[in-house]
DNA sequence: TGTGAAAAAGTGAGTTGACACTCACTTTTT
DNA sequence: AAAAAGTGAGTGTCAACTCACTTTTTCACA
């Protein structure tokens, strides 16, 4: 499936919209500069230049800076928006897997291949968070929205009378994600060997599970 | 023990210092400022008005605004030189725990009690790892000389035949550890109870090391 | 299919405002 | 009375944004 793959997000969104290959250019531009340097310390000349566009063309489509960083961060929340969560659950649900581990494996390396695929906006909109504190409700209610519905069915179909399986059970696995993925985002060229690091989640955390 | 205590890092680096209480106050009204709204976003009238000094006043004393800065961020750096990392491997090694439960208890909640008690700094901090990748390297670097020491002796002493501890044992109790601790970096005001994350992580990870 | 006029896209020198920093002066401490 | 600490109006720089103009694209109609 890769209901989002391969740098995807900003990808996708570029092939959606209608901008010139010159205004895609000055977003891809931005992905670069923003994580790389932030926001704040990215001028709109460092952006022109390195779109290999005029200052006046980056203001063309966008009315300020400010909305650039919108149009880079939206897709990231239109990702956990209804419509794509819900093809995740179905997707996940359809698969009927016949095992907890084969499940969790999906899952796990699903979720991990959406982080390190999409690192770059991750790591502007981590900027962006602490920076503005409102932005971790939302972005809590963002992740949980698109996490509970995914996993509640496996709740469902793999817990067991002596071994209840609850949300709290996926901690250690969030953890264990963690360790992997914080590297990565924090350091984004940093390789990551998604299906490895998968494999010994599941074997640090099976034993607990059955 | 607590090496570093309640909001610690700040408090003990002005009670060290030779700066009278306005220029304290500069660098107390910058970690409030700088960890709600950063760095960047931050003006040296805002830091002036809350320090409740002059403009001139913040200059008197810090070169620039990225001095200060340095400033805050010099004690987070100091904390993991030699000297006070040899002192939390000595207060380690000299309690004698007697069983690995006791020696992981302590290490984890005296960990978790550092990040909640600095949890602002490590904010400004973070901001500026996301900002300056080079960092990330000397902050990894520097993690590590401060875990490893602290750890190397409990692996020697408790480390068993039939179950070998090492470093990558540490890995799940670190990943529980961060899902505990990020919430409360992301969004300072969130309450945490230690000791009572310290239990659940314990009772976790315990059946898999014994 | 070629023409030209209107619309869209792009340009970059110029404007404006904000913010980091200075300095001549005043107040406080030693 | 000398030194240290503090002041705040003033200055210079720099970066976000504008706008009058040029270039490219679109498309109605001969």
């Amino acid at each position: 499936m890769q209901v989002n793959s391969v740098e995807t997000l900003l990808a996708n969104s570029l092939a959606q919209s209608d901008l010139s290959e010159k205004q895609q250019n000055v977003l891809k531009a931005c992905l670069k500069l923003f994580s790389e340097q932030g926001y704040d310390r990215t001028t709109t000349a460092d952006i022109a230049n390195l779109a290999g566009v005029s200052e006046g063309t980056v203001y063309k489509h966008f009315k300020n800076k400010r909305e650039i960083l919108d149009a880079l961060l939206e897709p990231l929340k239109a990702s956990v928006l209804p419509a794509v969560a819900d093809e995740f659950v179905a997707e996940t649900g359809k698969q009927h897997f016949d095992s907890l581990e084969a499940a969790l494996r999906f899952l796990i390396s699903d979720r991990m291949r959406f982080v390190v695929d999409n690192r770059l906006i991750i790591r502007v909109f981590l900027q962006e968070v602490l920076v503005n504190t409102d932005l971790f409700d939302s972005a809590l209610a963002m992740a949980k929205q698109r996490f509970v519905p995914a996993v509640l069915p496996m709740l469902a179909n793999f817990s067991q009378p002596q071994h209840p399986l609850t949300l709290e059970s996926f901690r250690p696995i969030f953890g264990l994600m963690l360790t992997y993925l914080l590297p990565v985002i924090l350091k984004p060229a940093l390789q990551l060997d998604v299906d490895q690091a998968t494999a010994k989640i599941l074997t640090s955390v099976m034993p607990a599970l059955t």
